[in-house]
DNA sequence: ACAACAAATGTTATAATATAACGTAACATA
DNA sequence: TATGTTACGTTATATTATAACATTTGTTGT
């Protein structure tokens, strides 16, 4: 049986789209910000000292991170924020799609793939609270369907799927037995 | 051509999901209000006279309402109410599914058929501020079928899509041209 | 380089939403 | 009617977000 490719290198894609505990972070975030300096540029727009480092601090993980944990961690730093910072910072990041919000949280997460009008959804898992996010055609063109069947003009859409991902159930179930 | 039924009588049912400006409310309210008698005293838990002032209250429309918006009603009528009188209500009304949270906008919504483990999909119009439920099972299979590929286990669902409905895009019209 | 303007950030105050903690009243049941 | 439970009252405070205005930084034209 001949070799499928190198397995001992570790992939960033996630086949059930949660990342798993080991995998190599430090790519996505480069690849995160790396995106996200070309888009800004591309855009004309600038993402600035501020912006960089908290969009830096939303990707510390796969994690949703709330406007006043960033507020806690750039204070840490040295940088004496207040509300208006952060959220400014926010806005910047939402408006250009680097970050999503997500509102079952009030809380907010890196979005992987800046730009593109995407109908963004989220399964979000309550034991490792990491959010993966989705583009699932299916579920666009369901809801795409019943708007136009209805007659609604759709401006946002809130998809928020809240659970346990599959590696927390299958912990779960190492745990008891 | 033979008469189709009588079109005098006003329906409460929407075909498009938004109850139009003259329908007759008083009628959602009697029924919404009826169904969640019936629904608590069968299991047996007691929608209080301040509960059921509360849901009475989320009913005046069919647009969400915020928990503060309430409280102030309920002060108006003489009721020196608190924060946590008016959320315990929201979360009775919540756990016996009398009610829905609009987490995009803080608010809440009353439902029409409680009891039953529904999938709570919502579209909202900006312009009317009406939020409409539905049940779409194309929209929850491809949400569900997406969940069990990747192996997540679902516990909650928000999904809330904003926009406009038709009524309100016919207004605009109308007004335009 | 400099003036003039625009964009971003700093700063102070406050709004809006939600919960913790503990006391009191109402209700249910034996 | 004693007893326990459920609901409600009350005070304080936590959490999330924005308004308004001052200052700094960056950009552009000359």
């Amino acid at each position: 049986m001949p070799l499928q490719g190198d397995e001992s290198v570790k992939s960033n894609k996630h086949p059930n789209n949660f990342p798993s505990a080991d995998h190599d972070h430090q790519r996505c975030v480069d690849s995160a910000l790396g995106k996200a300096e070309s888009y800004c540029t591309a855009r004309g727009v600038r993402l600035t000292k501020l912006r960089h480092r908290v969009l830096e601090l939303i990707w510390a993980n796969h994690r949703p991170v709330g406007a006043y944990d960033l507020l806690q961690q750039l204070t840490l730093e040295g940088h004496k924020a207040s509300p208006p910072t952060i959220y400014r910072s926010l806005d910047f990041l939402l408006d250009n799609g680097l970050i999503h919000r997500i509102n079952s949280l009030n809380a907010y997460v890196g979005c992987d793939h800046p730009g593109l009008d995407h109908a963004a959804q989220f399964f979000i898992c309550g034991a490792c609270g990491q959010a993966a996010e989705l583009e699932d055609t299916k579920i666009d063109s369901a809801i795409s369907g019943h708007a136009r069947r209805i007659g609604f003009c759709i401006e946002g859409k809130t998809i928020e799927i809240s659970g346990t991902c599959a590696n927390c159930q299958q912990q779960q179930r190492d745990r008891q037995g």
